[in-house]
RNA sequence: CGGGGAGUAGCGCAGCCUGGUAGCGCACAGCGUUCGGGACGCUGGGGCCGUGGGUUCAAAUCCCACCUCCCCGACCA
C-alpha cells in the first residue's frame, strides 16, 4: 500500500455527494448519530454544546425585549387541538398520540406537541382578564414531535428541540410590531451569531403556519444552492383567542379577543451550520458560537514534557482567563497530523501549535480553519491577537455566505429562465409573481421550487413585468427556490 | 406514503449466486520506536451476520414478514 492510499479519505467530498458528506460531518464531528427508532436522532455532546452555545445567545435577546421564560405540559388535550379547525387540519397528519396511561386507556387521547398554541392558548384565558394584564410575552424551550415521513440529523427529526415564543397583545399593531421586532431579531441572530445572512418575508398563504393569519420568515441559501427555513414569526391575529376565548377588557371598557403571536427557532440551526459554512474537511463553526475556540496542539520530541507542555499550560491559562473557550490537547497517542485533521472536522476555528522550535523562539504557530493559513505570534501578542484573529474568521465566515448568496440569486422574467436556473443552477430566484396559489403550485409541480418568501425587502418597491408563470400583472416579487 | 438501493466487529467492506458455523482494511488494547499535515513494527481483544418466522441434518448464505438507514418524489421547521 503507498502512503496516498494509506491517509484515509475524511469524508466524501461536498461537490460529490452533498447529502452524504452532510451526513459524514455529523458523524465525525460526534454532532449526533442515529438512535434504533426511526427518525429519532441523539444529539452528541458536541453538538448539543452548539445548542447550548445558541440557546444562550437566543435565550438572551428574547429576554432584553421584554420576555419571560416559562414550560408548559408536553401533552396535549385532543380537544384542545381541535379548537382551531386550520391549526388541526395543518398538524394531524404529524402528530403523535398516547392513548394509555399505565394501564388504562385514556378516556381522551393526548397529543405529544407538535407545538403549543393550543395548552398556552387554554392558559392565557385563565390568566388575563384586563388590558392591564398585556402584552404577555412568553417563551418557552422544549421537545416537539412531529411524525415526519422523510427525516435526517437536525434538518427534520422526529423530535427536535426548539424555542417557541407566544405573546398576547391588546391591539392588531401591536401584534404585527411583535411579529416584526421577533422577525429582526431572529434575522440579526443568524447574522451576527451564526456568520449566515437571511432574507426575511412574508410567506404566502400556501406556506404559512396553520392557524396563523400571516407567518414571517428568514430563509438562507445552503451551499448545494437549496434554501432553508430558519426561523419563523406568526401573526395570528385572533385565530386563537377566539378559539381559546381568549378576552380582555378594553380601556373603554369593552370585552375584545386578545391580539397574538408566536414564533420559533429550531435545532435545525445546527444543520444549516454545517450546509452553510462546512467544507471538504469538515465544519467550520463560526467563533462566536464555536464550543471550542482554539485549540492548543502540542508537538512533541525528547524532553517535551518539561519544555513544551509547560508553556502550552501557561498559554491556555492565560486565554482561559481573558475568557476565551481554549483546550489543551497533549495527548501522546496521536500524531500532530491526526491532530490537525479531527480539529478541522470539528470545525475548531483557530488551531496554535507550540513545539519545540516555538519554545526556543517564544513563538507560536496560528492556524486558521476558515482560510487555512498560517501565522506566527509571539506569546505575549497572542493573547491580543486571538480575539483579532476570531473577530476575522467571524467576519470571513459571514462575507464568504453573503458573497455565494450575491452569487446565487438571480432574477427571472420568463417562465423557462425560472426554469433553466432552478434546474441548472439552484440557488435563489426572484420572480414577479400574480399572487394566484395556481401559479404557485404549478411551479412547485413542475420545478420544485416554492416561494421561500415575498421579501421584506421588495415591500414598495414596483413589481417588474406580469407573473412569471402565468403572465398577469405581478402583484408582489417573490423569491423561490428548492428548499430542505 | 410511493419508487429504487442497502443493513456482516466502532467505521468501510468481502463472503451470499453454488448452504457446511466468518474474513480484510481502518479503528481499539499492550509494548517499543516515532511525532511541525491523519506514523511504524510486533502482539492481542472484539461478531445473537438488522429482527422475527420458515425450509434444511445444517442458514450470513434459500423463502416470508417486519425494522432501520440512504437516494428520488408527495407532506413538513
Amino acid at each position: 500500500m503507498n502512503k496516498d492510499e494509506r491517509l484515509v479519505r475524511q469524508i466524501t467530498p461536498k461537490s460529490e455527494d452533498f447529502s452524504r458528506w452532510y451526513v459524514e460531518i455529523v458523524q465525525k464531528a460526534e454532532m449526533a448519530d442515529y438512535t434504533p427508532m426511526k427518525g429519532m436522532m441523539v444529539i452528541r455532546p458536541y453538538g448539543y454544546a452548539i445548542w447550548e452555545a445558541i440557546q444562550r445567545l437566543l435565550d438572551r435577546r428574547i429576554k432584553e425585549t421584554g420576555h419571560v421564560n416559562a414550560y408548559f405540559p408536553l401533552f396535549i388535550p385532543e380537544s384542545f387541538l381541535k379548537k382551531e379547525a386550520e391549526h388541526v387540519e395543518g398538524f394531524s397528519p404529524e402528530v403523535a398520540w398516547v392513548t394509555i396511561g399505565g394501564q388504562e386507556e385514556l378516556e381522551e387521547k393526548l397529543a405529544v406537541r407538535p407545538t403549543s398554541e393550543a395548552i398556552i392558548g387554554y392558559m392565557y384565558a385563565k390568566w388575563i382578564k384586563s388590558w392591564r394584564d398585556l402584552p404577555v410575552l412568553y417563551n418557552q424551550w422544549a421537545n416537539i414531535v412531529r411524525w415526519e415521513k422523510v427525516t435526517r440529523p437536525f434538518l427534520r427529526t422526529t423530535e427536535f428541540l426548539w424555542q417557541e415564543g407566544h405573546t398576547c397583545h391588546e391591539t392588531a399593531e401591536e401584534g404585527e410590531a411583535e411579529t416584526l421586532k421577533i422577525l429582526a431579531l431572529y434575522k440579526e441572530f443568524c447574522e451576527t451569531e451564526l456568520a449566515i445572512p437571511v432574507i426575511a418575508g412574508r410567506k404566502t398563504l400556501r406556506e404559512k403556519f396553520a392557524g396563523a393569519e400571516m407567518t414571517y420568515a428568514i430563509e438562507a441559501l445552503m451551499s448545494d444552492g437549496k434554501a432553508l427555513q430558519m426561523g419563523t414569526s406568526h401573526n395570528l391575529g385572533q385565530h386563537f383567542s377566539k378559539a381559546f376565548d381568549i378576552k380582555f377588557e378594553d380601556r373603554s371598557q369593552t370585552l375584545q379577543y386578545v391580539w397574538q403571536t408566536s414564533w420559533g427557532m429550531t435545532t435545525r440551526t445546527i444543520g444549516a451550520l454545517i450546509m452553510a459554512h462546512g467544507d471538504d474537511s469538515g465544519l467550520r463553526l463560526p467563533p462566536r458560537i464555536a464550543p471550542v475556540q482554539a485549540v492548543i496542539i502540542t508537538i512533541p520530541a525528547a524532553n517535551w514534557r518539561e519544555t513544551v507542555l509547560p508553556v502550552a499550560q501557561k498559554v491556555q491559562a492565560a486565554l482561559r482567563a481573558a475568557g476565551f473557550r481554549v483546550d489543551l490537547d497533549a495527548r501522546e497517542e496521536y500524531t500532530p497530523g491526526w491532530k490537525y485533521a479531527e480539529y478541522e472536522m470539528r470545525g475548531v476555528p483557530v488551531r496554535i501549535e507550540i513545539g519545540p522550535r516555538d519554545v526556543k523562539s517564544g513563538q507560536a504557530v496560528l492556524v486558521r480553519r476558515d482560510l487555512k493559513t498560517k501565522e506566527i505570534v509571539t506569546l505575549e501578542a497572542l493573547p491580543a491577537r486571538l480575539p483579532a484573529l476570531l473577530d476575522e474568521i467571524q467576519a470571513t465566515l459571514l462575507r464568504q455566505a453573503e458573497e455565494f448568496v450575491a452569487a446565487n440569486t438571480r432574477a427571472a422574467s420568463t417562465y423557462d429562465e425560472l426554469k433553466d436556473i432552478l434546474e441548472t443552477k439552484r440557488g435563489f430566484v426572484q420572480a414577479p409573481w400574480c399572487g394566484a396559489e395556481a401559479c404557485e403550485d404549478k411551479i412547485k409541480a413542475e420545478t420544485m421550487a416554492t416561494i421561500r418568501v415575498l421579501p421584506l425587502s421588495q415591500d414598495g418597491v414596483p413589481v417588474s413585468g406580469g407573473c412569471v408563470c402565468c403572465g398577469a400583472p405581478g402583484k408582489a416579487t417573490a423569491l423561490f427556490a428548492r428548499a430542505y
